[in-house]
RNA sequence: GGCAGCGUGGCCGAGGGGCUAGGCGGGGGCCUGCAAAGCCCUUGACGGCGGUUCGAAUCCGCCCGCUGCCUCCA
C-alpha cells in the first residue's frame, strides 16, 4: 500500500451492542465470519443477493486489509418446521411431494440454482459451506450436551429448550431486547395445545411423525434437529466459540439469533459471537418481500427481465451496484427504474476503468489540485468503507474519481497534468477498490472475446476507411448493422470503442 | 399491544447543529460528418407544528404518515 493512502481502523455496528464499535479479531490476523445462507426449497430471490453482495464486500475489504478470513456460510437442507409445532411439515418434504422428487433431489437443485446465481453477482464462494444433513450426528451431541446441563427436556420423544430455566441463570433477549414476560402475553393466545411447558421454549429436537421422510435416529426418537441448532454447530465445529463476526439478515435477528445465543451460553457458558452484524430488507412497493407474502423477484428474473415488473433484462452487477449505493442496515425498495439507473452508472464506472487503462501519465505540467483530490478521493474512500462498511458514500468517491479520470482522458492518451507516481497510484487503486473490494466486474470478463475481438477490429478499420473518404453510407451502415444484434460502436479522440448492449 | 426504525430535490439514495454527498433524469454549452460517449455549467430537498440555539434538515417534544420484528424467511 502506497505511503499515501491510509486505510483506518474498521468500526461496525453491532447488533448485540447497538453501536459501532472497533473490529478486533480475536486471533489476529484471523477473522471467522459466519453467515446465515439460504434454505434450499425455491429459487434464490433479491434479500438472498443482497445479504450475500453485503457480506462479500465485508469479506472481500477485510481481506484487502491483510486479515486471513475464514468465511462459513451454511447451506440449510434439513427444511425447518412449517407454522407450529406439531403441524409442521419439512418444507423440503413438502415440496419434494409436490414434485414428486427425492427431498435431496430437490435440495441439491436449489443449491445449484443458488451458487450460479451467487457466481453471477460475483460473489465469491465460502471457504466452506457446510450442509445441516452433513452434521446430524454432531446436533445431536450438542442437544445431549444442553440437556446434561439442565436447559432442556424431553416430551414423548422431542426435546425443547426451557427458556425460563435459562433465564433465570443467564439474561434473556440480550440481541433482540425482548422481555420473556412480553413474549408470553402476546403468543399464549396464538398456539393451542402442545408440548412445550412454555410459549417461548423452543425445539431442539422433533420426533418425526409417520409420514415424514427425512429423519435420523436419536437418543430420543427417530426425528430431525430443531431450526436454530445447525448454525450454533457449524459455526463451533468451523469456526470455535466465540468466534468474530456473526450475519445475515435482520429478520433473523428474533428469534433465530437469540435462539443461536441461548444454545451455545447453555453449552458453554460462552456468548458465541464477538459481532453480530445485520443487512436491512428489500422491499416491494413498500412492502416487504417474503415468501409467505409471495411477492419475491427471484435473483434468475432480474436477469432475464422475466417478471411484470421488470421492463428487461438487467445485468447482474447493476444489481450489485443498486445493492452497494445504499447502506446495508437501510431498506432498499426495489424498482425496475432504479435498476435501470444502477446500470447507467455501473457502466460508468466500467468505461472508466478500461479507459484509465490506456492513460500514461508523463507528467510535466502537473496540477496538484488535481493530484490532491485523487489522492483525498481515495482515503476518503477508505474511511467510509471502515465507518461500518458505508458502501454508499464509498461509492460516491469512486464516481467523483470517474469524473477525474475522464477529464484527463480528455487530454489524450498522454497525460500530463499528473505525476507519473500519481497516475501509478489512481490506477492500482481506482481498479482495486472498484474490482477487487466492491466486487464490480467489468464487463463480460467471463466471456472469451478475443477472436470477437478481432473480427471487430477488422471490422472497425474498413469503416474508419469509408470514414476517411467521406462514404458515411457506409460507415453508417456498418455501425447500424452491428447495433442490430447489439454490438455497439463509439467513436472517441483515441479510436473507436465497441461495446456488448 | 410490546420492541425497533424510517419520512431528504422529478426518481433512487448518503449525511446528520453553520462546511458540494453521489447516481439517474431535466436544462444550456463544448466536441462530432452524423450518432453515441465524454467534458463543462446548471436546476433543485430535508413530513407538520412547537421548543432549545447566534444558527436546525440535523437536537428535544408532540402530531401525521410509512415499515420491520413479535410465525418460516436474507
Amino acid at each position: 500500500m502506497e505511503a499515501k493512502i491510509q486505510i483506518p481502523p474498521v468500526t461496525l455496528y453491532n447488533t448485540r451492542t447497538r453501536e459501532k464499535e472497533e473490529f478486533k479479531p480475536l486471533k489476529p490476523p484471523y477473522v471467522g465470519i459466519y453467515v446465515c445462507g439460504p434454505t434450499v426449497y425455491s429459487d434464490p430471490h433479491l434479500g438472498h443477493a443482497r445479504a450475500a453482495v453485503v457480506f462479500d464486500v465485508l469479506r472481500r475489504y477485510l481481506t484487502s486489509m491483510g486479515y486471513k478470513v475464514r468465511f462459513v456460510s451454511n447451506i440449510t437442507d434439513v427444511g425447518h418446521l412449517e407454522g407450529d409445532a406439531d403441524e409442521g411439515e419439512d418444507k423440503i418434504q413438502k415440496r419434494a411431494r409436490l414434485e414428486q422428487l427425492e427431498p435431496m433431489e430437490i435440495a441439491q437443485h436449489y443449491t445449484r440454482v443458488y451458487n450460479n446465481a451467487m457466481a453471477k453477482l460475483n460473489v465469491i464462494p465460502p471457504n466452506i459451506q457446510p450442509h445441516a444433513t452433513c452434521h446430524i450426528p454432531e446436533q445431536i451431541e450438542l442437544v445431549q450436551t444442553i440437556l446434561d446441563k439442565g436447559f432442556a427436556y424431553v416430551v414423548n420423544g422431542s426435546v425443547y429448550f426451557d427458556v425460563p430455566k435459562y433465564a433465570q441463570k443467564y439474561e434473556y433477549g440480550v440481541l433482540s431486547g425482548r422481555r420473556l414476560e412480553e413474549l408470553e402475553s402476546v403468543t399464549r393466545e396464538l398456539r393451542g395445545v402442545e408440548e412445550k411447558k412454555h410459549p417461548a421454549d423452543f425445539a431442539l429436537w422433533k420426533k418425526a411423525p409417520p409420514t415424514h421422510i427425512m429423519k435420523w435416529k436419536s437418543p430420543w426418537s427417530v426425528g430431525f434437529p430443531g431450526w436454530h441448532l445447525e448454525c450454533t454447530v457449524m459455526n463451533a465445529k468451523y469456526l470455535g466459540i466465540p468466534f468474530d463476526i456473526h450475519g445475515g439478515g435482520m429478520d433473523l435477528i428474533f428469534p433465530h439469533h437469540e435462539c443461536e445465543i441461548m444454545q451455545a451460553v447453555a453449552a458453554w457458558d460462552t456468548e458465541p459471537v464477538r459481532y453480530w452484524m445485520h443487512n436491512n430488507l428489500i422491499t416491494i412497493d413498500g412492502q416487504k418481500m417474503s415468501k409467505s407474502l409471495g411477492n419475491f423477484i427471484t435473483i434468475e428474473q432480474v436477469f432475464t427481465g422475466e417478471h411484470e415488473r421488470l421492463s428487461k433484462a438487467h445485468h447482474p452487477m447493476a444489481l450489485r451496484v443498486l445493492i452497494l449505493q445504499t447502506h446495508y442496515r437501510s431498506v432498499i425498495d426495489f424498482s425496475d427504474s432504479g435498476l435501470a439507473s444502477a446500470e447507467k452508472a455501473y457502466k460508468r464506472l466500467v468505461q472508466a476503468l478500461k479507459k484509465l487503462e490506456t492513460l500514461e501519465f508523463i507528467g510535466g505540467k502537473t496540477d496538484s489540485s488535481k493530484e490532491d483530490k485523487i489522492i483525498k478521493h481515495i482515503n476518503n474512500f477508505y474511511e467510509f468503507m471502515s465507518d461500518d462498511l458505508n458502501t454508499a458514500r464509498a461509492i460516491a468517491q469512486l464516481f467523483d474519481l470517474t469524473s477525474i479520470i475522464n477529464q484527463l482522458a480528455n487530454e489524450g492518451k498522454s497525460v500530463q497534468t499528473v505525476s507519473p507516481e500519481i497516475g501509478e497510484i489512481l490506477k492500482r487503486q481506482y481498479s482495486h477498490t472498484l474490482v477487487d473490494i466492491l466486487g464490480i466486474l467489468p464487463e463480460d470478463e467471463h466471456l472469451d472475446t478475443s477472436r470477437l475481438h478481432a473480427v471487430l477490429q477488422i471490422l472497425i478499420n474498413l469503416r474508419q476507411e469509408a470514414r476517411k473518404h467521406k462514404n458515411f453510407q457506409l460507415a453508417d451502415r456498418i455501425r447500424d448493422q452491428l447495433r442490430e444484434i447489439g454490438i455497439i460502436l463509439r467513436d472517441t479522440p483515441y479510436g473507436t470503442e465497441w461495446e456488448l448492449e
